[in-house]
DNA sequence: CTGGTTTGAGACTTTCGAGTCTCAAAAAAC
DNA sequence: GTTTTTTGAGACTCGAAAGTCTCAAACCAG
């Protein structure tokens, strides 16, 4: 069962682990996060690329450049940075991954599986980065291996 | 968002069809699913083939021959043919998917994804093949692209 | 027995997500 | 200005899932 690809899964242990243990003091360094999270350094600063041309994150090169949120924690949902990693049908595919599905024309698992899409959705819509990231910090939850 | 591989997908549809449009006439045609259904006949049966194995279907050669369920349809969970074709692991995945994770060291979004995954597993411990053919047959859903 | 039909088994190929590598571009340090 | 550090962009490689193909084995009909 993959629910979520390894560059959203990636992105979103990267970037709670940037809120719990960063704060919001500038640019962060792409190795770093790569070494203390042990995620490949090149395929990490490729999300970041398309974290970066959708306006979530912010980048500088350089000497003590790296990545920064383009906004506060508490305004960015998990749900953006999925929509950017998985793409606009993330949230079309199905159970029996019928094409053209949907209510006018269901298959017989659509009603269990359109409560649990919308309960899936709703659990990233309202998430945001702080939430994940106090998680981390108050209760010691872990985000590395 | 892929929960489950194209192999349970298709054992599922192809199952499903069998229960709603075969009723329990004896074995059914392979290439004549495959054909109804628009699957490719070979993958078809090697996915039959693992269920044969697992006693879920059984299976004749020759004219005439084909796959039948082993057992009726009231008595075949959702679940049976997904551990089958998944494998032990399906329901152990996860969403941050780290190594060696669980209810004694979790990560953030541990305490939803429990429940997400219970509600899935209930769900498919709780469907029979006889209810998803009933459900084609009464009210005329859909099974086929 | 012979020939046709159908599933069984496994090798082979294709596709695509995941991961690696190389070089260019920007910025700072000197 | 030159060198070093860092992200940006894209080509390339790897591996597993998905799909195809070939032949063997079982079965029936005549
Ligand atoms: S009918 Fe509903 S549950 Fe079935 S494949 Fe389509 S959207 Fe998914
Ligand atoms: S801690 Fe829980 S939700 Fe997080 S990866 Fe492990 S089992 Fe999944």
């Amino acid at each position: 069962m993959k629910v979520l690809s390894k560059g959203s899964v990636y992105a979103l242990r990267a970037l709670t682990y940037v809120v719990a243990h960063k704060g919001d003091i500038g640019f962060v360094n792409i190795g770093e996060l790569s070494r203390s999270l042990d995620i490949s350094f090149h395929f990490l600063t490729k999300i970041f690329q398309q974290l970066t041309q959708a306006g979530i994150l912010e980048s500088y090169r350089g000497p003590n450049g790296g990545i920064k949120l383009a906004r506060p924690p508490q305004e960015i949902k998990v749900i953006e940075i999925v929509d950017v990693l998985e793409g606009p049908e993330f949230f079309n595919t199905c159970l029996l991954g019928l094409p053209g599905c949907g209510e006018f024309d269901p298959c017989p698992v659509h009603d269990f599986w359109k409560d649990a899409k919308a309960a899936l959705r709703e659990e990233f819509e309202e998430t945001t980065l702080a939430e994940l990231g106090k998680k981390v910090s108050d209760e010691r939850l872990r985000i590395k291996p």
